[in-house]
DNA sequence: CTTGACATCTAAAACGTTTTAGGGTATAAT
DNA sequence: ATTATACCCTAAAACGTTTTAGATGTCAAG
């Protein structure tokens, strides 16, 4: 049986609520029946309980996360590198995590959030890939409920949130490509309701309109942010009659999986065709060739979505309700010689 | 302000105790009241707060999950499947998963273990990557503290887990390897104090004898499970002068590095190096040569601990309290010609 | 000696639920 | 008419905290 308040108070002859004060460190307790009591808390091996505490405060201290899944079996390096930046955010703070799993976009991911929401079992919650017309959001809105997203949204009713620049990214990364030579340049972009896929395919249209080149519709695809993925939909760009000269994926997995298919076809990554992705996840710097790719520094937007959640919680203001961080290109081998080395052939 | 009890018993003149045993769906109660109650609810949008409900029945219906990240900056896809394995076995059965980051064997792990145990925070916890002397197993074990482990340990005092056979595992991927015509084989095991190096090494050195080869001790090296260290320790091997013809990486991250390394050496995998690796990540299948590995389902592990966990909490009694699941080898093409097509040249 | 101020402590309420023990009130059996 | 038996319901306690409001006692100032 654990120690509760009432072991000491009986032990020590007070009661419960001088014990408590006393731990809490109110003002209004005589120092040696402080001493005293913490003594006797520290000896008996006291903690207190947090649901009884949880109660009486109102509050959970608890932050929730509920993780986007594709299909039961899923591994997202980029996912667990988020986790770790909220988790050791919330650590800091004294604050748990509650994590939960679910497809996107589906009835059981409302049951999710509405449970974390109606069950109270946390104080504020994050949202994460956020999508053009949100339900999460708009569910979250309309309760009032504390959130912070990573990720901006076409909903309407102002929300906090940190995103990363993904139309200056790929710009950039296109602007490389065509500094290195390409003109036919494809591209695979994420499921279309995902709000960043709008970002990102703003950045490659920015890029190859500023070059004065066209694209073609035939080499904008879409791909469902897998290796698989990228891998069958990078094949099915390479194999074509008229194949593109390089490929910006608009994710690591996905770039990864178009180098595989590329070599897959024989074809030299570097030298016959040009890969680009995006995250930076670290496995990009050690594929070969290694991945050029847009940096976004996801451990550090897990922290940073977690203490501004907390901020809100503790109901201070934000000076900054919206964060729109500057993503990195990283030139590795997979786009071909460095810029320094001049134009690819081809 | 959320609904209570009380709000509902007061809108409908009876007591608390008949509104909570109605919706409860206990014995005792009218069918009319009962239905007046549930439809009472249902209109004033009643939820129950589980904080207070948690108080009162003693248990939280929460389960604790720490995860061993290793630097701030972390992610190992093998973790996002079994959280995700987790998570849906949990919410299954209408449980919480609370997760927790701390970089193993150090002070602040000890901490995460001790605040979900002594907070009650949670009513059972799972321990993953066990260690030979594992300070946490150890610590549950003293607190009599509900808990299912992956992966075995050295420490006394039986406890419920699941493992897969490691030893076996490798064993069967190593005997390929032989099979292959490969003669000189190196290894990268994990970090020491983790119990599966200790069974994946027997697996190496059980096929080595058993086709009567000896290890070489220099071709023995431990990395510590990221694509870096395999890079690192595979470039080694493979610059020497006398280099392995094929090296038996103890998981997928570690073989990805492998393979990276040596096409940066100009190697052919599977020509001039065979290569295999341990959990087949989704990556694995879509690296480039497509990875030969030994399956772990991990997913199906994460549900089966938490379901475990999840008994053990129920008080049912377990009919199996240690599980060895059997892996699988999947020839792929980083080792080579597929069995069928008979001996490696070198 | 009284009054007020201060320091220290405590009883009790509160948080929202579940559960225990028992109170009424019919109806059926004696 | 009494007793027994269901049946339905409720008051109150309990879970372990925090907090409010007030009690008690001491001391100094009037």
């Amino acid at each position: 049986m654990p120690v509760t308040l009432q072991d000491i108070a009986t032990k020590l002859g007070v009661s419960v609520a001088t014990v408590s004060r006393a731990l809490a460190g109110y003002s209004g307790v005589a120092p040696t029946t402080r001493q005293r009591v913490l003594q006797a808390a520290r000896e008996m091996g006291y903690h207190p309980n947090v649901t009884a505490r949880r109660l009486q405060k109102q509050r959970t201290d608890t932050i929730g996360f509920i993780i986007p899944t594709f299909g039961p079996r899923f591994s997202d390096p980029y996912f667990s590198e988020l986790l770790a930046g909220i988790g050791n955010a919330a650590g800091e703070q004294d604050y748990d995590v509650l994590v939960s799993t679910c497809s996107p976009d589906t009835p059981t991911e409302a049951q999710a959030y509405a449970r974390f929401v109606q069950g109270r079992r946390v104080d504020g919650t994050l949202v994460v890939r956020t999508r053009e017309h949100d339900a999460r959001i708009a569910y979250l809105l309309e309760q009032q409920f504390p959130f912070v997203a990573f990720g901006r949204s076409r909903m309407e009713g102002g929300f906090c949130y940190v995103d990363v620049d993904g139309t200056a990214g790929i710009r950039e990364a296109t602007q490389h490509l065509i500094n290195l030579g390409h003109r036919r340049i494809a591209i695979i972009l994420p499921p279309e309701n995902l709000m960043f896929a709008h970002y990102r395919r703003l950045g490659f249209e920015e890029a190859m309109s500023e070059a004065g080149l066209s694209i073609e519709q035939t080499l904008v695809e879409r791909g469902e942010l897998s290796e698989r993925s990228g891998y069958e939909v990078g094949r099915a760009f390479l194999t074509r009659d008229d194949p593109p000269s390089a490929i910006v994926a608009c994710n690591d997995l996905m770039a990864l999986g178009v180098i595989s298919a590329a070599q897959g076809l024989g074809l030299t990554v570097g030298r016959d065709v040009a890969v680009v992705g995006f995250d930076d996840v670290s496995l990009a710097a050690h594929s070969h060739p290694p991945l050029t790719t847009v940096r976004q520094p996801v451990y550090e937007i897990g922290q940073r979505i977690c203490e501004m959640l907390i901020h809100l919680l503790q109901g201070e203001t934000l000076e900054e309700r919206h964060v729109i961080l500057q993503p990195q290109l990283i030139v590795r081998e997979s786009c071909g010689a460095s810029a320094s080395q001049g134009v690819m052939r081809r």
